[in-house]
DNA sequence: TAATTTGTTTGATTTAGATCAAAACTTTAA
DNA sequence: TTAAAGTTTTGATCTAAATCAAACAAATTA
């Protein structure tokens, strides 16, 4: 990417077009954009970013840390439901009700860029492939929640944590350093509650992992040793469990 | 499926300011809408209206009819993510990738309205407003499938029949008949593979909330005897089973 | 540095819901 | 009208994963 040098008051690093803007925009679109996001906001590990029934005045791009959403039950208890990385929008779950639906947590201390819907909404009058952008990650943020009320709804435990630790990997590696190696930002109760599983759950089947080999365990550093039999794992859907919950497929 | 191609009499029925518009488009944005949903489909039961990995061609309005979205595993068993009536947009998961990611079944004969995906770019840049509530539908769907993945990832079978009772029967009863009465148009399997659970369990909840007068159960027509305690069912999260995968909010 | 809190692993036991099985009921087809 | 296929209910049994429990390791604080 080339970096295109702005006026002295811009955080340069969270510009929209570096983090996921599209290519399509004349540089007076830019620089309508860039108005847009001048503002940083640094959160604090442990920290919450905007919380369930607020009003949705946001979109944040995370520039810097980790961050997690959770959904809050009736009963106050929360289960997360996703994870997040520097480069990923935050708060698009407001837009329909003018509301936040979710908890965003910063698991480390972040970095985001604050979009104000006010001037989002100024903007998108003008710019309409920007809007259309924006519809762009919204519908990968539905493809993916499909695929997790997938995982959620028909897979083992074994599975589940396999297609947690693939996914995880993946993420990382698109967003620079390629590797074989994950840091995990999240707790093994974290984890859980994204899987739907408890962190005795979560830390048994890494051992188990770990003892056939797969991968191996250091404390939050996870090294995928066989990629292929972890692939094998998250895939592997067993002849007897095949008829929980699932449809006819003429497979089993 | 039969193509029924218009003239110039509208089809009432299936425009899309009928169908989920929003106020605020000129007649002459409104006449551009219209001459974008000028096809109809008829689907019959059982069809399939499009099938994941197809290349996106068009979002569907259901005018009449009743549908399923399903998701595909690895190795072709399918789960059910969705249940789609009259009113509501078919296709959207397609806009990310330009494929769907989805199976759309009609699980009776229905039709629905197409809007083509090319009609509906050339139209964007000109009814901004137009795309802004396809944004505001999107955001809609990520809020429904988050409540999906609260339902999969942490409640117990009972809370999860009563939930989908419950939003079953306002889904129903926004789109016109108030009632305290809701005929399913799916199989118990469908609901099992919508809700995580087996078919049996389906049938055995069913059973027990007759036993204890909340519902009852005629076939696939179910009366809500006392709504209040199916809430409480579908709200009550016991104090035993509070730690499974869920984080500590100091409530249990 | 020790003390305290927070997170992780591992083992023993329990259980909600899956699986297996079979009868009964509904719909469609012939 | 009967037959066949598909759907639903109910019962008996099994099991994956939750729960309970306790020791241990890391991180944080005093």
């Amino acid at each position: 990417m080339i970096e295109v040098k702005r006026s002295e008051t811009t955080c340069s690093a969270c510009r929209m077009r570096d983090l996921c803007m599209p290519i399509g925009l004349s540089s007076e679109q830019m620089k309508l954009v860039d108005q847009m996001v001048s503002t940083r906001l640094k959160i604090q590990r442990g920290e919450l970013l905007y919380q369930s029934w607020q009003k949705f005045k946001s979109l944040y791009a995370i520039r810097t840390g980790f961050f997690k959403t959770t959904l809050s039950r009736s009963d106050g208890v929360e289960q997360v439901s996703n994870f997040y990385v520097s480069g990923e929008l935050l708060g698009l779950d407001g837009i329909a009700t003018n509301q936040y639906t979710c908890n965003a947590y910063a698991l480390e201390d972040s970095e985001v860029c604050v979009l104000h819907v006010q001037q989002f909404n100024d903007l998108a009058i003008d710019v309409h492939i920007f809007q259309q952008h924006i519809q762009r990650i919204m519908s990968h943020e539905i493809v993916n929640d499909k695929e997790h009320l997938l995982l959620l709804g028909s897979m083992k435990s074994d599975a589940r944590v396999a297609t947690f630790l693939i996914n995880s990997l993946s993420r990382m590696t698109t967003r620079g350093q390629a590797s074989d190696e994950l840091i995990l930002r999240m707790t093994r109760e974290e984890i859980g509650s994204y899987l739907g599983l408890t962190l005795e759950t979560v830390s048994r089947t890494f051992s188990a992992l770990a003892k056939k080999g797969i991968i191996s365990v250091d404390h939050r550093s996870i090294k995928i040793l066989q990629p292929r039999l972890l692939h094998n794992i998250a895939e592997h859907q067993e002849q007897p469990n095949c008829r929980q919950a699932l449809l006819k497929a003429h497979v089993c």
